[in-house]
DNA sequence: TATAAAGCTGTCATATATGGCATTAAGTAA
DNA sequence: TTACTTAATGCCATATATGACAGCTTTATA
């Protein structure tokens, strides 16, 4: 799998998995631990960026699911 | 989870797969996907960095196990 | 000894993820 | 119309992941 093409299939995945919840995207980066610019949440759903284990994890967390559930993709 | 215990499970998974497939550190770089230096093997592996999204994916592709079996700590 | 393989750690330069803020556009409701 | 919400995107500064290389320790084998 290609690299930006890896990128749109999380970033899909995370955002079916919010919208599922009735979350914003403000309303997840409020959820996330830690500080999170709303900025990043639509840069990581859009596939236009290359996210850290950490953010993939806290994003995971927020949306209370596992790290496996979220990159089932 | 903490973030540097997220990095040493994640790492520890990672070292565990590696080496009950037989392979060192350098056959692993050298069997991902474009360029991968050894040290970063050794970074990851020990929890001292934050690894991306591609280079989990990388990773795991090398390993040949699934992303999510990858990061099932 | 010695020689090699494996892994760890330090340093430096570069690429890029993120924080932070502003703007834009589309949709919704008054 | 106006006002608000949501999301996307552009810009800049900073933090950090990675590439590349050197040196070190440990272990194994001759």
């Amino acid at each position: 799998m290609e690299k930006s093409e890896l990128f749109k299939a999380v970033g899909k995945r995370i955002k079916e998995l919010r919208e599922a919840k009735g979350l914003t995207q403000v309303d997840l980066a409020g959820k996330m631990e830690g500080e999170f610019d709303t900025t990043n949440v639509s840069r990581i759903e859009s596939g236009r960026t290359n996210p850290t284990l950490y953010n993939l994890y806290r994003i995971s967390a927020a949306l209370e699911v596992s790290l496996p559930e979220l990159l089932s993709i």
